[in-house]
RNA sequence: GUGGGCGUAGCUCAGCUGGUAGAGCACUCGGUUGUGGUCCGAGAUGUCGCGGGUUCGAGCCCCGUCGCUCACCCCA
């Protein structure tokens, strides 16, 4: 085999892109049932939009972008993640300035190059949302209620909402210095403590025991919530409470990107392995303004569609049922197959899925391909059926067939559809 | 980026201590003229990831490379 596909990129072909196909418009259900208008925005963005924007000190940043030259010399990088996009568009076209929030979402391609494993691809697929313009701490709350909801309406039970609050500037500086002080009273590699250096926070979430035994003493930041970082995030908790939404606070929390500020969420399924987060976010105080915007809060969410079907597989739950054809037209001639195509026109357009036997196979093998698309009901055009005007129309779970005449037929199913 | 495992027909894999490849599923055709899901028969399919090396001879050994995979790291 001559040519691959670029290493570590996800692909979905059939039969598995139906059930891709299935998880994404599943959790964007709830996200369009709330108000949420689509951003359709460049794969790609200038570079410099992301290193201010997501942090210069991220991984994502200093060792996960595909950044490129492009013809005009400009330094362009395709997008890591769909915040910082959103909001450019979002301040560019002055969203920002009718009524607040600006409430949008996105979906698709997203890339990062990293080195690929279970749940973890270099083009990967999220879908997001970005409410701009208000700090309501109900509008947090339904937030990650809506992408609870996308979760739910997938099937998914093993899953938890893990959430936390980063507070204001004030809380994380006068954390930091207390955290970089116990920090430097801990015996650690070199590793480590350059990491810690970069962002001390890193440390809580070490996977090793030796470490998190180190930090369990740890000053932390849920602490040193100022007042009114605390009380929103009450607030949050008890809008959360209402809506049913079930979650656990996890101080221990780190998210990779620097602009989330106060209430800070994760999604974290438990058949998953190492890449176990299927969806995050968070709010974001500083970072329109950052970007040259309007000093705006905001607050959103990506859920990664590759892991949620990777969950979605695991926990058994992706809906095969919805993958039916509805009718399966077999021609048994090149005059019936104008039939046939005539007909498949008047079936879609009363929206039946239709299929039809090209190629003029052997009727035996046509009702095998019927059978494997998974078509209720088969239709037999032949020369015997149409001197008399009519076709035979095929039960396929009960095998029971029927004359139906051409000019009925449409009539006949749509009568029988109610019953499925 | 670091480390481990793996790479044989479309898929899942078998190939014993090196002697030039197999199974199941899937696929195609058929089991008397136009009917599926079962059964039976027949058939097609591979530069054994790629490139070097060792050897009389390599799918099996060595090196490199590409890819997959798992973990670290990071996150969707």
């Amino acid at each position: 085999m001559k040519y691959q596909a670029p290493k570590g990129v996800s692909e979905y072909f059939p039969p598995r892109s139906r059930s891709f196909e299935w998880v994404r418009e599943t959790l964007l259900t709830p996200i369009k049932g709330s108000g949420y208008q689509l951003l359709e925005l460049p794969v790609f963005e200038e570079t410099e939009l992301f290193t201010r924007g997501v942090g210069a000190s991220t991984d994502v940043v200093t060792k996960e972008m595909y950044t490129f030259e492009d013809r005009g010399g400009r330094s362009i990088t395709l997008r890591p993640e769909g915040t910082v996009g959103a909001l450019r568009a979002v301040i560019e076209h002055g969203l920002d300035r009718g009524s607040l929030p600006v409430k949008v979402f996105y979906s698709g391609a997203f890339f990062r190059a990293e080195r690929p494993q279970a749940g973890r691809y270099r083009q990967f697929y999220s879908v997001g949302v970005e409410a701009i313009g208000s700090n309501d701490p109900a509008l947090d709350a339904e937030v990650i209620s809506i992408a609870d909801a996308g979760f739910r309406a997938l099937g998914l039970k093993k899953f938890r909402l893990e959430l936390t609050s980063l507070g204001d500037s004030q809380t994380r500086a006068l954390h930091r210095v207390d955290l970089l002080d116990f920090i430097a009273g801990l015996d650690l590699d070199e590793v480590t403590s350059a990491r810690a250096q970069l962002n001390p926070l890193r440390l809580f979430d070490d996977k090793r025991q030796e470490v998190r035994e180190l930090m369990s003493k740890a000053p932390m930041l849920l602490d040193y919530l100022s007042e009114e970082s605390h009380a929103h995030f009450e607030s949050v908790q008890s809008y959360l409470r209402d809506l049913d939404v079930e979650f656990a606070i996890n101080p221990r929390m780190v998210r990779g990107l620097d602009y989330y500020t106060g209430t800070t969420f994760e999604f974290v399924h438990e058949l998953l392995g190492a890449q176990s987060g299927i969806g995050g976010g968070g709010r974001y105080d500083g970072l329109m303004e950052n970007i040259g915007g309007q000093p705006l809060s905001g607050i959103g969410f990506g859920l990664g569609v590759d892991r949620a079907l990777l969950a979605a597989e695991a926990e058994g739950v992706v809906d095969q049922a919805a993958f039916l054809n509805d009718v399966f037209l077999i021609p048994l001639g090149t005059k019936e197959m104008s039939v046939a195509l005539s007909l498949s026109k008047a079936l879609r357009a009363a929206h039946f899925t239709v299929d039809i036997a090209f190629g003029n196979r052997a009727l035996k093998t046509a009702m095998k391909y019927a059978d494997k698309s998974g078509a209720r009901y088969v239709v037999i055009i032949g020369d015997t059926e149409l001197a008399s005007g009519s076709v035979d129309l095929k039960q396929m779970h009960t095998g029971e067939t029927t004359s139906v005449t051409l000019t009925s037929l449409v009539a006949t199913l749509s009568s029988e559809r109610s019953t499925w």
